[in-house]
DNA sequence: ATAATTCATATAGAATTAATATGAAATAAA
DNA sequence: TTTATTTCATATTAATTCTATATGAATTAT
């Protein structure tokens, strides 16, 4: 029951662009410095990222990656997803829209609320918020 | 980000048995009919349900398993977290008693969130809950 | 040209998952 | 007392996933 290394540097990476939102470039190696993170690892995590429109790049020297879209746009739950698939406890085949709850086994119904409570809780934090709880800490440089 | 199937199957046969809780000892093998699972593998997880006092065992010809206490004192997070450890998004080290919220990355106070909605949830569902919801869908024999 | 950088894909070791297998110990019933 | 049934204990294994590392092509500023 563990978001993988991916979901996790993709977040933590995706908060060091909006940190440093400041409209430059910002080259992935930059990034690695600062999070401690192996820089051809997070290249791949990029990549994904980058071919869902997320972030811009620009190639070559003096090249970089920048947030597509302002810090508000971008949901926990969006960024994690994209590297994780569904934060789901289970492998739903069930939509819920099509199938009656009663339709369905008690214990499906448990992990439905689980994955239910979780999208509530990612669904509602944005790159945004974490900034400014980033700065109301105001503790350490880059302990994201 | 996934329950594995020990967590499971541990719930269906502690439901299986929530619902046969007639007094008599029930067999894994019947179980494991009924829930459709490896009776080799489905004994590997009451194993530890057992040592874990979870329910009673009787060996030998006519042995088997039920319930140690009533439905009402099983939450669905006892029975997972006995074969998932704890249901957290990631390895929390810092004790959320331990250090102040400041002191810990934003990352992680949203892992921790996760963790709490996800411990909300489970927490709060017994056994007798589902053996009520079950009862109440009286859709299908063993659809667990 | 050169250095820096993204982009694309292949490879690999380690860990985890999901079982299966083997057989000993205990118990009820024949 | 034998037999069938059942829990208890542990070992093994195939497949999958995770967590990277590696190689090198394409692009761009200097």
């Amino acid at each position: 029951m563990k978001i993988s290394t991916k979901g996790r540097y993709a977040l933590r990476l995706m908060l060091d662009l909006a940190i440093n939102n400041t409209g430059e470039y910002i080259p992935i190696k930059r990034i690695a410095e600062r999070q401690e993170i192996s820089e051809k690892y997070l290249e791949q995590i990029i990549t994904q990222i980058s071919r869902a429109g997320f972030v811009r790049s620009v190639r070559g020297s003096q090249g970089g990656y920048q947030l597509a879209s302002p810090p508000e746009e971008y949901t926990v739950g969006m960024i994690v997803r994209l590297l994780e698939g569904e934060l789901s406890p289970v492998v739903l085949t069930d939509e819920p829209g099509n199938y009656e709850q009663a339709d369905r086994s008690v214990t499906a119904d448990v992990w439905q609320e689980i994955k239910d409570a979780i999208d509530d809780v990612v669904d509602n934090i944005t790159l945004a918020e974490l900034v400014r709880r980033y700065h109301e800490k105001g503790n350490c440089e880059y302990y994201i």
